[in-house]
DNA sequence: AATATAAACAACCGCACGCGC
DNA sequence: GGCGCGTGCGGTTGTTTATAT
């Protein structure tokens, strides 16, 4: 490859010639500001020995594009901003570029972070991959799964006649589900690696041991899994998601709001689908706001770090 | 109040691409 | 067509700030 011969690492140019790096002073900054309003930035690697900054014009074209300069846009993002980006997200991928030409004052930089560090999570925590943009299933069907046990568990316990018999059955259910929710937890906190599969036929997760036989005692003990799948045809799997021509997303934006009909607008005249006839809330909807609840609840929050740890 | 940990943000680095020679 | 250079992009790392213990 052709190696820029600016900031370069392999060529120790910065030691030789003492360039700075690391944070901007608000010296440099001014002096940076004040060479391109005056000048413009013409070419980046002349730049610096023009403005008299001890930087590579790597690192100064960097600093200007996602801080200084005057038509940046600073502070929180909007919720109408966060759908645009979860719309374009979904239609892009990573290019974060792209992204930031839909979202004035916005740089690629700025955007990266943020989907990096909050909407990703934000996302994971709904259960929608980040990277599809598209249900996660597996893990909905499995948390609901464990939600069925918890219940038909309950109604298994009352029917026990000898109290070792209901001890055991509290063990062990307890056991099948701390298993099964540490599973399932950690799948949601991110890991990258394949989820274990739930096989309905043997009521097993695959890829981990089988704890039916491990840990379950009592005789005929077998805990029914069934559960109500998700609807495949749930408003979800058009979840701004998926790349074909069906592709729409859900009305997040408040087209009251001056800055969401603007963006609506602009959506509308690039010929981008939006959804406005999606129900307020889905099935899967419901279960993810009782998984909020359950998570913002403190005795249930300190179970699952229990578990966790 | 001190320390540890997590989250947010800024900046760096390596690579790819386009352009001119 | 090959090469060198400048620029832009995306991933990653480092630093700062906020929050929890």
């Amino acid at each position: 490859m052709v190696r820029s011969p600016c900031c370069s690492s392999g060529d120790h140019h910065e030691a030789e010639e003492g360039l700075k790096k690391g944070p901007w002073s608000a010296e440099e900054d001014a002096k940076l500001s004040e060479y391109i309003e005056k000048e413009g930035h013409g070419r980046w690697s002349d730049l610096p020995r023009k403005a008299g900054l001890n930087r590579c014009g790597k690192s100064c074209r960097l600093r200007w594009i996602n801080y200084l300069r005057p038509d940046i846009k600073r502070g929180n993002f909007s919720e109408e901003e966060e759908a645009v980006i979860v719309h374009f997200h979904s239609l892009y991928g990573n290019k974060w570029s792209k992204i930031a030409s839909h979202l004035q004052g916005r740089t690629d930089n700025e955007i990266k972070n943020h989907w990096n560090t909050r909407m990703r999570k934000k996302l994971l925590r709904m259960g929608i991959d980040p990277n599809t943009h598209k249900p996660r299933t597996d893990h909905l069907n499995q948390a609901m799964s464990l939600s069925q046990l918890l219940s038909t568990g309950g109604s298994h316990l009352s029917s026990c006649s000898s109290l070792s018999s209901l001890e055991n059955a509290i063990a062990n259910a307890t056991e099948l589900a701390k298993l099964q929710l540490h599973n399932l937890l950690v799948q949601i906190i991110g890991t990258s690696s394949p989820p274990p599969i739930l096989d309905h036929s043997t009521n097993t997760l695959l890829g981990v041991p089988d704890y039916r036989s491990h840990h379950l005692g009592v005789p005929g003990f077998a805990p029914t899994m069934e559960h109500q799948a998700v609807n495949q045809s749930s408003p979800w799997t058009s979840y701004g998601g998926g790349l074909g021509d069906n592709a729409c997303l859900p009305q997040l934006v408040s087209a009251a709001s001056p800055e969401g009909s603007a963006i609506m607008n602009q959506m509308e005249s690039e010929g981008l689908p939006i959804c406005s006839d999606l129900p307020t809330q889905s099935p899967a909807l419901t279960f993810v706001e009782d998984w909020d609840n359950l998570l913002e609840d403190d005795t249930s929050a300190s179970f699952l770090r229990e578990i966790l740890q």
